[in-house]
DNA sequence: ACCTGAACACCGTTCAAGT
DNA sequence: ACCTGAACACCGTTCAAGT
């Protein structure tokens, strides 16, 4: 993780590993089953550093500050969001994580059903924002009314007109990624609270 | 692509593609910068191939259908929504795509930075989705109550007692994707009509 | 203008040989 | 029990040499 957090997760390969562990690739697997096994368990460890409230904590706020953990996590380690989905899911980390999630929403009184539907639908935000964020380059805040302007030079006179609509107001203020992050996920929380209210218990 | 849909993603190698294309993998080079030149290329036409309806449809339709839409390309292109978010914005597929969005916002009475945090929101709840979708093994529904037996089957017992209660429920009915997708999909969407109507023009 | 063969600097993984 | 060196079957990319 150190390795990745440095260098860049494509700069985790067994032989790097190795290096950097002044050990030759071949020892790691008396370790490890593979390159697979190493990266399942960086997911695995980022995936229990995510924390879920649980004790009388509203759910609504609960929901909030996983999110608010998830998204700590990924500015820690920029490669987390991006090897999370590219794995398939499996350590023990990611059961008890979405153990603790559907706890709190069943606890909230959402039936077992849409509970699963609200957790599948926050995680699917949660983490496709941050891939969104990622592959936009949209990391650094003070940039992005430079890259709006960019956007608006690269751009053919007279075509895109939306986007070029869009990018004005972005090259006169800065992108606020929090604000925009906020935007979506209270969308689907207050949307879920809303299910709530209308059939309680 | 045909390349990718047959026999995945990862034996889409400048090599493999030579062997393919019936020619030497140097020579490839003479009609692509490097390997990032091809994946990007794919990605430009996964992407124009998401249609996004413009005239005449209302708003919120025009969404639905533009998500409908990018679920068929990915299923027919299973390796999409995984290349789409490990790639760094380019083309100008992207750029359009971007602008049939934000044109079907802005005409339904978006300022332009609620369209952009409606755009982010519904771009990321889509493909989020689908990476969620994909590394959970949800694909085939048939298999989902033999999945959720075997997680239970799987799982200490009395541990994660909430995954527990909700896989039983799946064990008994299967998981439905279509209803899963436009669940969260619908909190989205509700939720952009509720802002729209406080605010209206 | 395009293709090829050969090379370079990498990968992940295996396995006999060492200690 | 763990480590190493060497090998195998791959990568992406470059480049001189061919046509």
């Amino acid at each position: 993780m150190d390795l990745a957090d440095e260098s860049g997760i494509e700069s985790v390969t067994m032989r790097g590993l190795a290096r950097r562990l002044g050990v030759e690739a071949a020892s790691l697997y008396n370790h490890v089953a593979g390159k697979g096994d190493v990266l399942d368990g960086m997911v695995d460890v980022v995936v229990a550093a995510i924390d879920v409230p649980s004790g009388g904590v509203e759910w609504k706020e609960a929901m909030r500050r996983r999110a608010v953990s998830a998204r700590g996590v990924f500015a820690r380690h920029p490669w987390a969001a991006g090897l999370i989905d590219s794995r398939e899911r499996s350590g023990s980390a990611g059961l008890s994580y979405a153990d603790r999630v559907l706890g709190v929403l069943l606890a909230a009184g959402f039936p077992p059903r849409v509970a699963a539907n609200a957790f599948m639908a926050l995680d699917s935000y949660i983490l496709g924002f941050e891939r969104q964020r990622a592959n936009l380059s949209l990391s650094d805040e003070a940039g992005t009314t430079d890259a709006a302007r960019e956007t608006l030079a690269a751009v053919p006179p007279g075509a895109f007109p939306s986007l070029v609509r869009v990018a004005e107001e972005y090259a006169a203020e800065p992108y606020d990624d929090e604000a925009t992050f906020a935007f979506g996920l209270s969308l689907l929380l207050d949307g879920l609270q809303r299910l709530l209210e209308a059939a309680p218990g």
